[in-house]
DNA sequence: ATAATCCCGACCCTTTTACTTGGTTTTCAC
DNA sequence: GTGAAAACCAAGTAAAAGGGTCGGGATTAT
């Protein structure tokens, strides 16, 4: 289990969508905009989320991204190592011939660790996140910002910039 | 506390010379041979440890690196932190203010597991280690390794190969 | 004096991260 | 059936980090 930003994105997109069930799907410009991670990035790390069969995405407008398991049986290790290849870490590959075919002095050291760090992050759900006061009080903000932005002027002011930008290269 | 093949370089090598305390001090040639890491890779990890106080190096021939505390009060975290400056990890870098100066929404996700790891990590020392039965015996075998080179032999046979080495370059 | 050893700084190659660009579908709304 | 909103897709890329190499000192036991 490598731990980097790209599992946090991953798991912060996520919990987003989590966050949104019921309501329409979320689509990735939304998310973009709300967690602050660049749009191409996140279709990137959606394609995995898709082929891992975490998220279904409808396309066309009105379209998004919805969850495509029931929050409660999505656990943070299953997002992350989704997206995180978990390229061999050379050495101590999860396996034991990490020196010569033998193992290495520190093996059991990071076998344990990486065990407690897996155990922990697989027993966190998608769904025990959303009902954390902490993580409601956050979303709450968010929303916020959230409708501003449906309600246009927020957007017109972000569409406006992206073209000033654009001029500018 | 990030986790990388760096932090575990260095934990091998200062288990390696916990393993040899009271001997005489061990060459980084010693471990670079036996743990298979570079020995100019290690000669930069050993400055860091050794600015964190945690090695004492004599010069010389005959000198080496020996452990500059007890073995029992120096805790593994305290190995990885010395050689992993900590880099902000991009987002959440240990303080609160990794979304527009708020918390991100999977802020408390992260602090809780970083305090778990560094818990493990901290509960455990290099002389505990060194009591590990599955230590013991991989030491044991590193051990007839060093005597058949310091015999001579094959120390002569790595000499030679890298002299070979060299013209080939 | 010589050789073993630590010490030090600069450079270098490869991989990964995080992102950009520039498309192509699919599907809804008119 | 046209237009636009979205998912999808492939390629390239700049910067950083990981994991070294190289070449030289400075110290000290023999």
């Amino acid at each position: 289990m490598r731990l980097t930003t790209k599992g946090r994105y991953a798991v912060t997109a996520m919990l987003d969508l989590a966050l949104q069930e019921g309501k329409r799907p979320v689509t990735l410009q939304d998310i973009a905009v709300n967690q602050e991670i660049s749009l191409s990035y996140l279709e990137q790390l959606f394609a995995k989320l898709r082929k891992a069969g975490l998220v279904r995405g409808t396309r066309g407008p009105g379209g998004g991204y919805r969850l495509a398991k029931k929050m409660d049986s999505i656990s943070i290790a299953e997002v992350i190592s989704a997206v995180d290849e978990k390229a061999d870490m050379t050495r101590c590959g999860g396996n034991s011939d990490c020196l010569d075919g033998e193992k290495c002095l520190t093996h059991e050291l990071w076998m344990e660790l990486s065990d407690k760090i897996f155990e922990f992050l697989n027993g966190i759900s998608l769904g025990e996140l959303v009902r954390r006061p902490e993580v409601i009080a956050v979303a709450e903000r968010q929303e916020a910002v959230r409708e501003g932005l449906r309600s246009g002027r927020l957007k017109t002011v972000v569409v406006e910039a992206d073209a000033v930008i654009g001029t500018l290269k």
